[in-house]
RNA sequence: GGGGGCAUAGCUCAGUUGGUUAGAGCGCAUGCUUCACAUGCAUGAGGUCACAGGUUCGAGUCCUGUUGUCCCCACCA
């Protein structure tokens, strides 16, 4: 075997471990009925892009409970995939084809397909080798697609079923139109900014009189669709107009004025033009008061023929165009500037226009109820929980699905219209002839379905459904999804509606949600800001343990987190001091003789770590299972850190360098041991490293993924050995305090004089003692004046420490350091004795900490008084 | 307009169901090239837990209000 180097080196053997693990098909998950099994879907990235570092913490979380799982003896199934991102995806390849000067259209449907899967082929292989990178344990075996054959059977049989349940429509009404990517976007698929606009006041002129109405917009090119002005019915500057006719200027239709609650008295002139075409709201106004609906825009944001002079124009120079001619005609009152809340293109970023269109619809108010009530039941629950409430907020007031996008890349929609007869045909399978007339004319729906119809599958489409397949069967439902809390709306919400309604199940129990990873100065990284930083960067400086680790310390579910190379230093740091308590450990145990397990004399400081470490293995399995990833990783540092490195390496010390073989071969069963568990409950999160030390181990075998996670065992918790222990530690602290307080180098060996009552406890540990607190000898006196010359003194747990420093003694600052300690214990003894004195504390509170307040108060009375003598002596 | 988050050390953040003297990392100060590690060791300074009330024997933690700040949704044409 190889010797250890003497600093960490991750680029030595994260890529050959993965392809080990990958070889021996650890990651494959089996279906085994004896186990219980435990299922996590990955949410598929999208292949449009690369990895960023939400991408890195997603699935670092992923991994990290997964490995948990695994070890822990479940039958693990993480199933990794990715996703055709249907508008994103189709958006990238038309800005390459722009490149290239090519025109979608131009190209072809079948073309365009063919170069869309050649784009998947690339970009989604790249994915999954990043995703490798940073230790993703899935299961590639299983690795999905929204758009292979599995998913698209379960898309077929969705739409299908909802459709012949009369869930999905297809109806005009107003979507959200982006012109840049021509097609209709989702309520959810827009984003709103404020942008400056302004407030253009035109006058309409009522008919057969001099008087006119003043109306306020911010679309003046939308008023060549206006089919009425309505108003306020109580508004009283108005009531005599309504049911007369303006004259629409710059056209020769006449509209009406309506009276209708939707307006606002106090906003604009009171007066507003209503295009039910154009607006959402002045659609509804429309069907209250039978309004026609007239589309003057067309599916690439210019001006259709019923625009009149204006039709061809694009939006934004029919609006100069039109503002121009008001001008000239004196119809223009007023132009204030005006900023207002405009929808964007969440792909492209184009101004959104609200048009009327006919698309398809899911309808919504059935299938929410249910996804409602499953949480309020707690079939699944949200981690952290205030997160319930945002999924509910959404469903409570959620409308219709507009499901159809006019796009290529994406499912198709199973619809087929028979040119003979005007069938409309829902089908799984491709019909070749009309069901009711028999003739062959038949034409697919031009459109495809939003990706998230074939997203909102993927804890079971990905599983074989609508098959009842083995693996449905034994993984379905699944047990966690891991998440951001941005795509609640998008994802999370819609899986849930549609386990609920496909499968009778809900798609998991468990949704841990996590924040956003921000730059250093609290922004969301972005491309626009240039401020993103690719995890394969840090992953090639610091190693993707050092990543991983950094991504899940002091993070807490469901909050936002900065990344900063210094976090990812600081996991650097840790994992180098577990390679060289490693490498120490491995050392020492190189050639020795190992006593066998259950013939170790332990000693105190043995015990005392035993007992830290079954109190690690407790909490970190609790924080664990409650996916409390920050709180485990802290615990596992601490622990490892101080217990087992500052600690306990340095207490095996002399029984290492010592002549007792017997001692040496027991400390050493005991560092094995522990460094053992430690390795083994660290291994989720830092896997590689873990891995590369359990191999240089002596008595390990296979991998350190195919090893038990560490179970508490009451047996080992030494609880009042522990205890006493402590009180060790707590002198050697005191020894080195005392010495530093009066400028006595740490290196020079002081002798102690200790008062004591734990002679015993003294004396068993006395070489740690000598060792850690620089010390020259140890001697048990009765009382200060015993030393026979000038000392400093402190009193701690066990004992009441003299050392005789001679020259070295700086009066001075000795009696400053005593009376800060006089001040601090009469500070407790005022605390405690307060709290005694309150009868109801007495009475109230439990016992326990009755007694131990007591106790407390006792140890400061008499620390108390030692001090006050020694301020005496001086 | 509706909903939600956050406010704790100089900075970034933890703080489980209310219960010792409120923690970590980084930074800072002082001293250490002791044979695992300077990507280190030891010791230390630094906090009216935003503010005001309330519940409780006891509040960083629960309730109400205030201020500041961020996010999501809706949206006045």
């Amino acid at each position: 075997m190889t010797e250890m180097q003497t600093t960490y080196n991750p680029k030595n053997f994260e890529e050959r471990i993965y392809a080990e693990w990958e070889k021996n098909g650890y990651f494959r998950a089996k279906v085994d009925p004896e186990k219980v099994p435990f299922t996590v879907m990955m949410p598929p990235p999208n292949i449009t892009g690369q990895l960023h570092m939400g991408h890195a913490m997603d699935n670092t979380m992923q991994d990290t409970i997964v490995r948990f799982k695994r070890m822990q003896g479940y039958s693990v199934l993480w199933l990794p995939g990715t996703d055709h991102a249907s508008i994103a995806t189709e958006v990238k390849i038309v800005e390459q084809l722009k490149k290239e000067g090519i025109d979608k259209k131009e190209l072809g449907r079948e073309e365009f397909l063919r170069r869309a899967w050649a784009w998947k082929e690339k970009y989604g292989g790249r994915i999954v080798e990043q995703l490798k990178k940073i230790g993703s344990s899935c299961d590639w075996s299983r690795l999905a697609f929204t758009m292979d054959e599995r998913c698209s059977n379960a898309v077929r049989e969705a739409f299908f079923t909802l459709y012949h349940k009369g869930l999905i429509y297809q109806g005009s009404r107003i979507i959200n139109w982006c012109p840049g990517c021509k097609t209709a976007l989702s309520d959810a698929e827009v984003e709103y900014s404020e942008d400056a606009g302004f407030f253009w006041h035109i006058k309409y002129p009522v008919e057969g009189s001099e008087e006119s109405v003043v109306v306020a917009t911010t679309r003046p090119e939308t008023m060549l669709g206006d089919t009425a002005v309505a108003v306020n019915p109580s508004d009283p500057r108005y009531s005599h107009l309504v049911g007369k006719t303006l004259l629409l200027p710059l056209t020769d239709r006449r509209i009406p004025v309506v009276a209708d609650e939707y307006v606002d008295k106090e906003f604009g002139t009171g007066a507003v033009k209503i295009t039910p075409a154009h607006d959402p709201n002045d659609f509804e106004v429309g069907l209250r008061h039978n309004l026609e609906v007239i589309r003057v825009m067309n599916d690439d944001g210019s001006m259709n023929e019923l625009a009149g002079a204006y039709a061809g124009l694009d939006r934004y120079e029919a609006r100069k165009r039109i503002v121009a001619d008001l001008e000239a005609q004196g119809l223009l009152v007023k132009v204030e500037p005006h900023t207002h809340n405009v929808g964007h293109c969440y792909r492209c970023h184009s101004t959104v226009e609200p048009i009327v269109s006919k698309q398809w619809f899911v309808r919504m108010a059935p299938l929410a109820k249910p996804a409602i009530d499953a949480v309020v039941k707690n079939k699944t629950k949200f981690i952290p929980d205030r997160f319930a409430k945002i999924y509910y907020n959404w469903l409570e007031n959620i409308k219709d699905w507009c499901i159809s996008r006019q796009l290529w890349w994406g499912h198709r929609i199973p619809v087929w219209y028979c040119e003979d007869c005007g069938e409309v045909i829902c089908a799984k399978e491709d019909p070749t002839v009309c069901p009711k007339c028999g003739g062959a004319h038949l034409r697919q729906d031009e459109d495809v379905l939003d990706t998230w119809f074939s997203s909102a599958l993927w804890p079971f489409s990905t599983l074989g459904w609508p098959e009842q397949t083995e693996d449905f069967r034994h993984f379905y439902p699944t047990d966690a999804l891991v998440t951001g809390y941005d795509i609640i709306p998008f994802w999370v919400m819609r899986m849930m509606f549609s386990g609920l309604e496909y499968t009778g199940k809900v798609p998991f129990r468990d949704v841990l949600i996590h924040g956003l990873v921000r730059d250093e100065q609290g922004r969301k990284m972005s491309k626009s800001l240039g401020n993103g930083i690719d995890p394969l960067d840090v992953i090639d400086k610091y190693g993707a343990d050092s990543l991983r680790l950094s991504l899940l310390t002091g993070v807490a579910p469901g909050n936002d987190t900065r990344y900063t190379d210094g976090k990812v230093e600081a996991s650097r740091n840790f994992i180098n001091k577990v390679w060289n308590a490693a490498r120490f450990v491995v050392m020492n145990a190189d050639g020795a003789e190992l006593p066998a397990a259950g013939e170790v004399r332990l000693q105190p400081a043995d015990r005392w770590i035993i007992s830290r470490l079954q109190t690690c293995i407790r909490e970190v399995t609790l924080a664990m299972q409650k996916y409390d990833l920050g709180i485990a990783a802290d615990k596992l540092i601490d622990f490892m850190w101080n217990d087992f490195c500052d600690w306990y390496i340095e207490l095996s010390k002399p029984a290492l360098y010592g002549e007792d073989a017997e001692k040496k071969g027991g400390t050493l069963r005991v560092l094995l041991f522990v460094l053992d568990n430690a390795l083994r409950l660290l291994h989720p999160f830092i896997p590689f490293v873990t891995e590369e030390i359990y191999s240089y181990l002596p008595e390990t075998s296979g991998s350190i993924m195919t090893a038990d996670y560490p179970r508490y065992n009451t047996k080992l918790s030494y609880k009042k050995e522990a205890k006493a222990f402590e009180g060790v530690i707590d002198l050697i602290k005191t020894v080195r305090a005392m010495k530093v307080a009066v400028n006595c180098p740490p290196t020079k060996k002081v002798k102690l004089f200790l008062v004591t009552d734990a002679k015993r406890l003294i004396n068993l540990n006395k070489g740690a003692i000598v060792r850690l607190a620089g010390a020259s000898e140890i001697s048990f006196i009765e009382s200060g004046s015993e030393v026979g010359e000038k000392t400093v003194s402190q009193v701690c747990e066990i004992c009441h420490v003299f050392i005789p420093l001679g020259e070295l003694v700086n009066i001075e600052e000795e009696r400053k350091r005593l009376e800060k300690e006089l001040d601090r214990v009469m500070g407790e003894i005022a605390r405690a004795g307060g709290k005694l004195a309150n009868s109801n504390f007495v009475s109230k509170a439990p016992k326990k900490l009755v007694d131990d307040e007591r106790a407390k108060l006792e140890k400061f009375i008499d620390m108390k008084k030692k001090i006050e003598k020694q301020l005496e002596d001086l």
